[in-house]
DNA sequence: GCAACGCATTGACGATTGTCAATGGGTATG
DNA sequence: CATACCCATTGACAATCGTCAATGCGTTGC
């Protein structure tokens, strides 16, 4: 990711169509993790399942955000969705983790984000 | 980012809400960045553009998707928005690249998807 | 059995998004 | 000046999204 210096020389009527070394699924694939992610409530509860130690439950959210159960576990419906997240159910609870079988793609970027 | 293996035990009525370390105005910053990339065109384009040796034009996009101009010339302004990306213009031209006073995030972001 | 708890689903609502057609502005060429 | 080119903006539209209230379902404890 160098620094770019010069602009190129175009002439009238031709463009330069870059191509697109990415395959269309990886493109969807991708673009959905990023959609899951993109919006602040659902980006602090993938940060902290990314750093709990324990996994979570909703309630733990509930208490956390000014939200909503329902719109809580919508969220979380989301990311597990994306295949971000992994559910696992005792009892009353359901607890929430990262998905151990991420693909790389959503792992770097998980630890990209702060 | 290790495996977590064991389930915590709970208490009924009891949550443990995790503690957000992220100040909130970074979180609106970073899931900007990422909802400006969480859209399938605006991906392809801020990859194209992180690997493109010479900064490009909307004609060059609308060369390559199948979009109308003014679609590509509005995703072209939500990556700028979001201060993924830099315009210079000459001529007729406008010239897109990667903006280089870049923040971490952004940049870490950029660098972990493909 | 019954009440309380944790959670998911449904339905509804305003807000936002992705897309295009139409338009206008700036720049080069003749 | 007139034309052609590149681009941004506007307005409009359907689609999607974020949110909540209401409801239902399974589990636990009394």
């Amino acid at each position: 990711m160098e620094r770019i210096a010069v602009l190129p020389e175009r002439e009238r009527g031709v463009c330069c169509p870059p191509t697109i070394r990415l395959r269309p699924e990886k493109v969807a694939g991708t673009s959905e993790i990023l959609k899951a992610l993109a919006d602040p409530t659902r980006l602090q509860m993938a940060i902290a399942l990314r750093d709990a130690k324990e996994p979570l439950c909703i309630c733990d959210f509930t208490a956390t955000f000014d939200l909503s159960q329902p719109t809580v576990s919508h969220h979380m419906a989301k990311l597990k969705e994306a295949g971000l997240v992994e559910v696992t159910k005792r009892g009353i609870w359901s607890f929430y983790r990262l998905a151990p079988d991420l693909p790389a793609a959503g792992r770097r970027i998980l630890e990209a984000i702060s």
